[in-house]
DNA sequence: GTGTGTGAATGTTTTCACAGCG
DNA sequence: CGCTGTGAAAACATTCACACAC
């Protein structure tokens, strides 16, 4: 029971999450069989990650739609609201204000920080955008559990310093630096130049046109 | 020689990549156990990933940066220019264009397309945003290599069957879909969501403040 | 001495294959 | 019968440890 869990495994269970969000409305029992086949991930896979966590299945039939949406919500800790708080309101971080996707997933932008003295003061959407010196503050008083990082790489290490001693544990960055972190402090890089780089190298060797 | 390199080496030869860019000032050789300590990855493990392309160290010294960087270069496929398409103009898909940091790394986005009719023949940068059903020529015409989709989930799996068609055979898929593509398309999905539920799985664990 | 390159050892993840349940 | 749950096997990835080159 206290087995841990293999990262891979965490690294699927959103996508069985999304998934299956999307066949809520289509039906009431799904197979892994057929899971597999939107996600391209072999049957026992799917059976074998959920399996860390319990038994979920109906033998002979398949999985309860609504029923595993239950489970992976408790197991991805999406049973409840998150606070999030995003340093960097430049273009990327505006983005990011503006993905309407978040709050509906219970993801929600509480305070917005930047490291240029221009920037504070002035609203983008909802917020006011905030001196990273109240960082602290406002991350303990509001109760802020993941921080989000949309700032030039040459601010990056410092602004990351400040969220992990400020307490916070998880951080999406999309600043292209690899931070030295303390392992209890989890962070999920996205830099799409990084994600273009493997792409062309699998072009590579295919025939050049 | 001709062993197949594991998937995961490839993930990292990126970062390798951009720490020996940044390491390029400061120094004219480096050591694995060096390198290591800036990425959080064992010596050992980026002695065995160079080890796949060649021998590229100097026994008792360590890397030569300039070298190995030249190396990596053509190992990724980097020492070319690659054309890209854009398809979705959305807020998402301004910031793309507007990223400063794609065209220095060599990725020069060529055309931009659009579902939504209401936007085709608009300005955003220096691009016009064209009609999708002129895609195909677009893409053939000027020998794109790689399609960037930052449309609504609702519109993405038309979208990548069509770049798939075209025979684009990379793809930077920002939608939350998991389209079922051909083996020889390779595709790398960046979702946010996905992303933070990994993070809230692990922040779940944590004693709840 | 120092640090690479690498086979061999260890650890991890995926797949197989089947007992058992609905 | 059909599909889950799961040990056992196979495939894959990381780490070790040392011969060898500078």
């Amino acid at each position: 029971m206290a087995a841990p869990i293999p990262e891979v495994v965490i690294l699927r269970l959103p996508l069985y999450y999304r998934i299956l969000t999307l066949l809520q409305e289509e039906t009431e029992i799904v197979s892994s069989q057929e899971l597999g086949a939107q996600l391209q991930i072999t049957p026992a896979q799917i059976r074998k990650d959920l399996s860390y966590f319990g038994k979920f299945g109906i033998q002979g039939k398949g999985y309860n739609v609504n029923q595993l949406l239950g489970e992976l919500r408790h197991i991805l800790g999406l049973d409840r609201q998150w606070s999030v708080v995003l340093v960097g309101v430049g273009r990327l971080g505006r983005a990011i204000l503006d993905y309407s996707v978040l709050e509906p997933q219970g993801f929600h932008i509480t305070a917005a920080f930047d490291t240029d003295s221009r920037q504070i003061g002035k609203k983008v959407g909802q917020l006011a955008v905030q001196d990273i010196a109240t960082l602290s503050d406002t991350v303990k008083n509001q109760g802020i559990n993941i921080g989000i990082v949309a700032v030039p790489p040459s601010e990056a290490p410092e602004v990351i310093n400040r969220l992990v001693s400020c307490g916070i544990k998880a951080i999406l960055n999309y600043a292209p630096v690899a931070p030295a972190i303390p392992s209890d402090v989890r962070v999920y890089n996205i830099d799409p130049v990084v994600a273009l780089q493997t792409l062309t190298c699998h072009l590579k060797s295919l025939g050049t046109p």
